[in-house]
DNA sequence: GAGCCTCGAGTTCC
DNA sequence: CTCGAGGCTC
């Protein structure tokens, strides 16, 4: 190896930061960031380093310095991160304009009933106003969002998590159902349809990769998501598959007035649609049409696993909108999942982040629907005894034993599940199953609160199954977000003692330091090159923000959103410690403050408080703290709007929309929808009929409008 | 106190 | 994906 040294290149001392200006240190830690990419190519790509690892780490140090002072620069380090320094593998993250949510679902005609009764509901509609409704297969494949420009096809993505899709624009322009160009020249036209693989390419596919010996896809919607996602677009071409659009995402200008005509819209500009897709105009209707399908299941050359329906008329569909992750307006008909029956080898525990012991069903590896299963959770000691949270019997009161053969499905496609025991099957070698009192892994006792529906490991910190699992939490992807820190990884490092605690990881490097005569890469399975992706990302890892941080840490009731609605209210780390520590005593302000925060309830706050408040906490918190950055929360302001942050309240009859269509639509604005006047009220909106509630908005001196100077301002925020 | 919605936690396989 | 619990509204 040689090594050319960078030139006039010198490590800033802490005086140099102190005297640089913000403009001037974001000047310098840009041209650091693009050394750091050259060296990291230079290094892991070229395989010719043109820097000592001790001019690197220098550098990265620099970087550090800088980013702890300055703001500025932290979010430039942050961009760097997010386009991956060194050009990350795959495909590029993009948000979606309009979040492709999910659908909500059902099984039975009841669901599908309930489904029309919340919609009339929601929208104040009586039996005499008619809704119509289109039904169409659900195609079982995955989801794509086409995006024309001006006639052009310019981008496709998958669905990814709803909020960020993957960038496939090369390999969606290989598929010959997907137009390249519209005689339609709208600014902005999103079309949205799902990608499958029929059922014979499938087989066509599965009988040629056997042949030559390549990978066997277990049914063709995994096989479809494989091919959309080749990094070779010539391959994607070769897959042959197809596609069915089935609704509108972002435009610039409306299609049609009806989701039926927009369909039909879209057949004319090229899209193929399903030709099984039907308007209905009642519930009965749909119902008749899930029958038929069902029956003509087996002769279509697509996997398709429900029906779909959705409200008609567009207008509708926006007045009722969505709720966090599935729109109020359509409903998947779910066909019932495909079942199997196999036999009960044995039931393990395992050991949550949170001491839950939970059991597991062993199974004799079965096939469902192309994938071998052969475990299946079985929650907690109730479902195994037969007996419900009101403490009756379920599932005909038949417990489930080890041997005991059992039904089981995948819910969803994808979980298995376990649905009941053939008891007929029953015979005499079946054992009760005794749940432990210990757990299995430290030996602590374990105990069932009251309220809980499962029993837990009392050891907690001591257990070393929780700390493992609540490792494998902190590194996890929504957590820090440490790359190649995988579940074995971490097991491996806790059982030889190099990882006991989080701040371990961060201090792994440096205890491989010239004194230790043990280095990573001597370790069996690891390298020069491994050892170093991993120091990398836990060193790009200390760069964090405060939400992620307090998601991290593992709190029990303190998950992904509740820790960003903390930070959101805290901002800073310093500020959160100190508050949360403070709140201790529940005469405080502070415990007040917490508890008053809207969704932090008192289960939340006693196990934020009871967690901070432990010694072994305090212990490692500023330990951990000195390794990492934590930074501010940031404001995004998603969208500007009159109504925003504003407390609204409703009183007396409204005409023109029920209570639960107002409440949708201020909360869609930003506002917050309350049902009692406080002196922290904004705005009354006065219906018809009203009650005492004027004069005391009155009183509090709380602006008081008509509902129609409501809607006014509705349609202003629009 | 019931009912609705959202979030947390556990889970499987590739 | 699903279940159940937590939080909020009526």
């Amino acid at each position: 190896m040689r090594y050319i040294p960078i030139m006039g290149y010198k490590t800033f001392t802490t005086e140099q930061v102190d005297a640089l200006a913000a403009e001037e240190a974001l000047i310098e830690v840009k041209k650091l960031l693009k050394l750091v990419g050259k060296a990291d190519f230079a290094y892991h790509s070229a395989d010719d380093p043109i820097m000592t690892d001790a001019e690197y780490d220098a550098l990265k140090n620099d970087i550090m310095l800088l980013a702890k002072k300055f703001p500025l620069v932290r979010v430039e380090v942050k961009k760097e991160e997010r386009v991956g320094g060194t050009l990350a593998p795959g495909f590029t993250k993009v948000k979606h304009v309009i979040p492709m949510l999910s659908l909500s679902n059902g099984t039975s005609n009841t669901d599908i009933f309930n489904f029309e009764a919340s919609i009339r509901k929601f929208l104040g509609f009586s039996v005499q106003n008619s809704i119509s409704f289109v039904s169409e297969p659900k195609i079982d494949g995955l989801s794509l969002a086409l995006r024309y420009e001006s006639g052009i096809l310019v981008q496709a993505l998958t669905r990814g998590d709803g909020i960020n899709g993957e960038n496939v624009t090369l390999n969606a322009m290989t598929l010959p159902d997907i137009p390249k160009r519209l005689s339609n020249k709208f600014n902005v036209l999103e079309v949205r349809g799902e990608v499958y693989m029929s059922k014979h390419h499938f087989a066509e596919l599965n009988r040629s990769h056997k042949e030559i010996g390549e990978k066997i896809f277990a049914n063709p919607r995994n096989a479809a998501a494989g091919s959309i996602r080749q990094l070779d677009p010539n391959r994607t071409a070769e897959r042959k598959l197809g596609f069915f659009a089935y609704s509108l995402g972002d435009f610039s200008e409306p299609l049609a007035e009806t989701h039926f005509e927009a369909l039909n819209k879209l057949k004319e500009l090229g899209f193929r649609v399903n030709p099984r897709v039907k308007l209905c105009s009642s519930i009965d209707e749909l119902l008749r049409h899930y029958e038929e399908i069902s029956c003509n299941r087996a002769e279509l050359d697509y996997d398709i696993d429900g029906v779909v329906y959705k409200v008609n008329e567009i207008k509708l569909q926006r007045r009722l909108g969505s709720r966090s992750t599935t729109p109020r307006w359509a409903i998947a008909h779910k066909f019932p999942p495909e079942e199997a029956i196999t036999q009960i080898i044995d039931i393990d525990i395992q050991v949550g982040r949170t001491g839950s012991l939970s059991p597991v069903a062993k199974l004799q590896p079965i096939n469902i629907g192309g994938v071998i299963v052969s475990s299946a959770t079985l929650h907690n000691e109730d479902y195994i005894a037969a007996i419900g949270n009101d403490g009756l019997p379920i599932r005909d009161g038949i417990d489930i034993r080890v041997n005991d053969w059992v039904e089981v499905y995948r819910a969803g496609d994808v979980i298995p599940k376990i649905k009941g025991v053939v008891l007929e099957k029953r015979s005499s070698t079946t054992k009760k199953f005794k749940y432990p009192v210990v757990c299995p892994s430290c030996g602590s006792p374990a105990k069932r609160e009251e309220n809980d529906s499962i029993s837990r490991c009392t050891g907690a910190i001591f257990c070393p199954a929780q700390a493992i699992e609540g490792l494998k939490h902190f590194v996890s992807r929504r957590a820090m977000n440490i790359d190649g820190f995988g579940n074995k990884i971490i097991e491996n490092f806790f059982l030889i003692d190099w990882i006991k605690t989080p701040v371990d990881i961060f201090r792994l490097e440096k205890s491989f330091g010239p004194d230790s005569h043990i280095r990573l890469e001597d370790m069996d399975g690891w390298g020069l090159l491994s050892a170093a992706n991993l120091f990398r990302a836990i060193n790009e890892a200390r760069f964090t923000t405060l939400s992620r941080f307090i998601y991290a840490l593992g709190i029990r009731h303190i998950g992904e959103q509740v820790a960003s609605l903390l930070a959101k209210n805290y901002l800073t780390w310093e500020n959160f410690y100190s508050q949360i520590c403070a709140a201790h005593s529940k005469k405080s302000d502070q415990w007040v403050d917490l508890c008053s925060i809207d969704g932090i309830g008192k289960t939340m706050a006693e196990s934020l408080v009871a967690y901070f408040y432990s010694e072994h906490t305090k212990n490692m918190m500023s330990e951990l703290i000195s390794e990492l950055h934590v930074e501010d929360f940031e404001f995004v302001e998603s969208k500007r709007s009159v109504l925003k942050n504003l407390t609204v309240v409703f009183t007396g009859t409204l005409q023109q929309m029920t209570r639960l269509e107002a409440k949708a639509r201020a909360e869609e604005q930003g506002a917050k929808v309350t049902s009692s006047l406080s002196s922290k009220t904004d705005l009354l909106v006065l219906g018809e009929n009203s009650g005492s509630k004027a004069r005391k908005a009155k009183e509090l001196q709380v602006k008081i409008i008509s509902e129609y100077e409501w809607l006014d301002l509705l349609s202003k925020a629009d």
